[in-house]
DNA sequence: AAATCAAATGCGAATAATACGCATTTGCAC
DNA sequence: GTGCAAATGCGTATTATTCGCATTTGATTT
């Protein structure tokens, strides 16, 4: 397992072991973990925490601004990313739940119709469903 | 309750009386609503149906494509809509809640790559969320 | 370096949405 | 109307997430 030094540690959040070792793997993976992968890769990474202290460490970095939270389709369990301040897109495939990152973002070209409209834009969340390449029938 | 009359009835779907009550309801609301939103509405309606009985009509609706489950910004409870095959997205003032209807859909332009990827696009949620005109601080 | 103390964690138990199992009932084809 | 597969009533199971509280830990002060 990679270990990530983190060099810019997020303001007013104190700095244990767990905390650490939760950032550094959202900071290893590009994709969205769940709190129970999160929770198994710190125990394979030898610095195994409690459920649901890897949920409240979520909770908070969450509130800080630091992890983005979201809801895949209609899957059950919630997924974590960091956010890298650049937003990305996911393509969920319905069959094997497999998670592609889009390249860049549709809304790019949408934003100005809206702006036009005095509309200020803050966020917006995209999910695409459908099926991946290996669970297409053709 | 306005009964709206169901002239065409999904096919392959058994017309039960409970089944008919949800699909009225759902065809009678123009927002989405939860499980036990419609379960409660049933109750009121004189057709009370068991909370499971309900989750298992909306399960089948959403496979047969006559309802949508999305949840709605991360959300714990989901919540269904009928698939009106119009598919609208739009824009939320974070402060007065006003909704701005976008004219055209942003993933027309962005479908084609995923699709060369080998993705089967069969469907997607947008979310914009914002300052209209009237609460932009400028 | 030791003392201090608020904050974090370990741990289990609680909650809440949703799924499941099975006996009974119901809609539909004949 | 009869037969039967499918749907529902009803309770219980499951699963993600939160909560409560005693113990531990990281920062701060002396």
């Amino acid at each position: 397992m990679t270990n990530t030094v983190q060099n810019d540690w997020p303001a007013g959040i104190k700095r244990t072991r767990q905390r650490k070792s939760v950032l550094s793997i959202l900071e290893d993976s590009e994709k969205p973990l769940s709190a129970t992968d999160i929770c198994a890769k710190m125990e394979k990474g030898g610095c195994a925490a409690w459920l649901s202290t890897v949920y409240r460490i979520l909770e908070l970095f969450v509130k800080k601004g630091v992890a983005i939270k979201t809801n895949v389709m209609n899957n059950e369990m919630a997924v974590y990313e960091l956010n890298r301040f650049k937003h990305k897109h996911y393509a969920v495939c319905l069959n094997c739940h497999k998670i592609i990152v889009m390249d860049n973002c549709p809304m790019d070209t949408f934003i100005p119709q809206l702006e036009e409209k005095g509309f200020h834009i803050m966020g917006h969340n995209l999910e695409v469903f459908g099926l991946c390449k290996d669970c297409s029938p053709t």
